[in-house]
DNA sequence: TCGCAGGGACTCG
DNA sequence: CGAGTCCCTGCG
């Protein structure tokens, strides 16, 4: 991998990028905030800044970033200090599924986003599916975040500060963002990250059970979306959220399709993949989703 | 036009 | 624990 200033200034262009491709790792339900262009880039906002992303082969093209930006920002976002062919061989030697899966998603990558920005996210994500998840996002952050700037034409804004979300009524939320009975848990998860009943940024040097446990105390946040906090924001591969896909390929691959308690698929899952955990789960999830294969 | 499916957390037995 | 309920959207 190689790091170059491209033509202004604003954009830095690295080349040799490996297992690595925008539709799957923007389209793999782990993020909500960033929109395909008609020429197949994406513009997002992530930590307050807006970036324009474009892959052609193994060129990645970043606008409207600086090399200070790519390193500080981008490099951990993107997860690109990881080596995937390792991760991608290990998993695929597990059965033929996952081996397909592996293969179709090929160049997925596990970003590491913001611990307030995903646990709002997930919380309005419970029952409800992507495009919805999308939409309440974008009004959420319209309504409440703070605007960052311009870019194409394009006004975008930040994710909203717990301060801003603590002070609404629950019922100005739903009526606003569409998130229905979701709206009081917003409100009062914002309460008690505000207040300091959780400290967010210590999580992350918690073990995987016990900062699912803190997460857990949090109104609207029960075993699913606390694991894809832990797995998309606290850096925790070993999570294996179980949502209805996986139940399915769980229940297929290795319960012989009986119906079985999530609970009991996520230690399963846990257990056979170990560290590989959110990393085959993820796999998975992309393949069965996107092919209905069950 | 409408009825139904889809999707997790919470509450109550 | 298991069952029922919560809400919105898209689809047939």
């Amino acid at each position: 991998m190689e790091i170059r200033d491209a033509e202004q200034g604003s954009a830095v262009k690295i080349v040799g990028v490996k297992d690595f491709y925008l539709p799957h790792i923007f389209e793999c339900g782990q993020c909500f905030r960033w929109n395909r262009q008609e020429d197949g880039s994406y513009i997002g906002v992530a930590k307050g800044k807006i970036l324009h992303i474009e892959q052609r082969e193994d060129e990645l093209i970043l606008h409207n970033s600086s090399i200070d930006d790519f390193h500080t920002i981008w490099m951990p976002y993107f997860d690109l200090a990881r080596d995937y062919g390792r991760i991608k061989k290990i998993l695929s030697q597990e059965n033929e599924i996952l081996k397909e899966a592996v293969a179709y998603g090929w160049g997925m990558r596990i970003l590491k986003q913001d611990i307030w920005e995903m646990l709002i996210s997930f919380i309005i994500s419970a029952n409800r599916s992507m495009r919805m998840i999308q939409k309440s996002i974008t009004l959420l952050c319209e309504k409440y975040g703070e605007y960052i700037g311009i870019y194409q034409g394009q006004r975008y804004y930040d994710f909203p500060k717990a301060e801003v979300l603590m002070r609404q009524s629950p019922e100005t939320i739903r009526n606003v963002t569409r998130v229905g009975y979701r709206s009081p848990y917003i409100v009062g998860t914002a309460k008690m990250v505000a207040e300091g009943k959780i400290d967010l940024c210590q999580l992350e040097s918690l073990s995987t059970k016990d900062a699912r446990r803190e997460l857990m105390r949090l109104p609207g946040v029960g075993p699913k979306v606390a694991d894809c906090i832990l797995l998309f924001a606290l850096g925790k591969q070993d999570a294996f959220p179980v949502d209805v896909w996986i139940r399915r390929a769980m229940e297929n691959l290795y319960f012989a399709g009986k119906e079985t308690p999530p609970k009991q698929l996520c230690r399963y899952g846990e257990e056979k993949f170990g560290d590989l955990a959110g990393f085959a789960q993820q796999y998975l999830f992309y393949y069965v989703r996107d092919l209905k294969v069950w």
